[in-house]
DNA sequence: CCAATACTCAAGTTCATGCTTAACTATTCA
DNA sequence: TGAATAGTTAAGCATGAACTTGAGTATTGG
């Protein structure tokens, strides 16, 4: 069973509105830090800061050709946020499964 | 297309780590908001606001039966989030499917 | 009815995060 | 070689979010 601590970062890196914006743009491929920068009126060093935090969150990968950098998602880096979501969402079904047997039951005894 | 703004509340209200540990405890089920505040070194006031927090952006429901409240996820919350990961996911999926065609052309080419 | 419980609300403080500025390195190209 | 491009890094500021305090309401139990 996942627990917080063990997607805490993933789920701080794309919290930020910025950064959920920049993981938007790169879904629809790799993208160079400048052309990240590029839709935001922000300083080119924020958009840095803010792709350095979503790298250490293992969420984007880049790798550095002459003086360009080419940011890309790295594939496994929104599993394990995948798979928490799912796991608290399957286990939220099961309690209204289990209240609905239970409500009928009561429902049997009154009968 | 999901995109960032339909989540961004959400995410944010789960990013904080204290209301993150608040859902994986309320995944094992529902709780008052003292059971909610107990495992945590934080006053009572701190732990209504991230419930406050929680339920605003439709991750936890609650009602008030005389003096106790009692919390619960709500099924449909973690929904949106799960559904833009897994866009998120399989996009970058078909990126790489693309990107190993071309290289196999380019392969093809080459002998 | 009084005390204890369970929670609510408002106001003020503190601290983390996001942002800017500014100075720097490395690469490209004319 | 010199200027432009692309990105890096560090330092400091500033805003908002999290937290506390303190005072309040509503409910329960003896």
């Amino acid at each position: 069973m996942l627990n917080y601590s063990d997607i805490g970062e993933s789920l701080r890196a794309i919290a930020d509105p910025t950064r959920g914006m920049i993981v938007d743009q790169l879904c629809r491929g790799p993208a160079t830090v400048s052309e990240l920068a590029a839709p935001f009126a922000l300083t080119f060093a924020a958009v840095v800061q803010h792709i350095q935090v979503l790298e250490h969150a293992g969420i984007v990968v880049s790798q550095k050709v002459g003086r360009v950098r080419t940011c890309r998602l790295e594939p496994k880096g929104l599993a394990p946020l995948a798979k928490w979501i799912e796991q608290r969402r399957t286990m939220v079904e099961r309690q209204l499964d289990r209240l609905a047997a239970y409500l009928n039951e009561e429902d049997a005894k009154d009968t």
